[in-house]
DNA sequence: GTCTATACTGTGATAGAC
DNA sequence: GTCTATCACAGTATAGAC
């Protein structure tokens, strides 16, 4: 038996990831190794060669997600905005964001939400969402400014996953009023773009 | 083998609800239905016989959790408040309540999230999501207002979930926040209790 | 009609062949 | 380093006691 593959661990890894992330979002939790490793073209002992576990697997999937939003909030740092609330935007431009086709994002945070499911995946988020209350909070906001925009941004962010259909339009109003929110203490919403 | 229940089949059905609950809480969907039934007290057969599979077992009880959050805004609502948005300031203060031990309702939204990676149940929360957007909308708030409104409640709902621990000081400004921006277009959020 | 006991099926995990 | 063979156990289905 045993075959070296023609590719590189670090190659396999990754198909791997992306092969879970696609399976996953399909079947939910509950996919099978052998799906997910077909799917990436490589047997399910090659599989559990490189994830110890299905949690493993799915923590190091959980891992990649996290990070891939932290690197949309970087790419949505505007260089020309060096004012208080700096972070804090960027944040909403990422949670709201429209642009990516299919709505990237909102479907990483769906399946980021079934990854939670499992012990090593909750613990991984509770250290990453302590380390974002901590840059925010560093970000030169009010705080109650800052409790209520950011609350507004998980919850758009969150909407997706109970159901609710979120057309593009209403994403971008709400998306200026919580800019304009972190600009000054009172906009008015009603008057909104 | 066999033995009639000292009880109803309706109070075993509940039984093997909160028992549900209470062991998913702890263990994750992916805790097992003799787990469950032990809780109850009564076999894994008793358990398959009241519900066909554990899909459907896991579907009644986010049936269960999604009936309860309604009647959470229903005693949320205040007979005196007859003016537009009653509806969503009700939707506001459940979400944001804290003075139910424990923050039983937030633990409840985050085992929701938890039953959500069931087709089933996703397809429940999505009918459930739909209906809560329909009365809110005809609550009388203008758009703008209530999109920014109720996104904040539930991204505060949906904290605890990503681990963020809500302290709940913050909590209670928050609500302020939301409850006066139901009721003028442009509350100071920075003059907040 | 309700339930217990138990056998069946398929999944995640492991040991070891190549 | 990769994969096959196999094991242990969870979810499901069924038989039959009350």
């Amino acid at each position: 038996m045993g075959r070296k593959a023609g590719r590189s661990p670090g190659e396999t890894r990754r198909l791997l990831l992306d092969a879970a992330g696609a399976i996953i979002r399909t079947r939910g939790v509950s996919a099978t190794l052998d799906d997910i490793a077909q799917q990436a073209g490589v047997s399910k002992g090659g599989l559990v060669y490189h994830f110890a576990s299905k949690e493993d697997l799915i923590r190091a999937l959980a891992d990649d997600l996290l990070q891939t939003f932290r690197n949309a909030v970087e790419s949505a740092l505007d260089p020309a905005d060096t004012a208080p609330g700096r972070l804090t935007r960027a944040y909403v431009r990422a949670c709201l964001d429209t642009s990516q086709d299919e709505r990237v994002l909102l479907e990483t945070i769906a399946l980021l939400a079934q990854l939670i499911t499992i012990p090593a995946v909750a613990e991984l988020a509770r250290a990453d969402a302590e380390c974002w209350d901590r840059e925010l909070r560093a970000d030169g906001l009010p705080e109650e400014v800052l409790a209520l925009v950011v609350s507004a941004a998980d919850g758009a962010v969150n909407a997706p996953l109970w159901g609710t259909l979120t057309r593009t339009a209403n994403l971008r109003r709400l998306e200026d009023q919580l800019i304009r929110l972190t600009l000054s203490d009172c906009a008015p919403p009603s008057s909104g773009g």
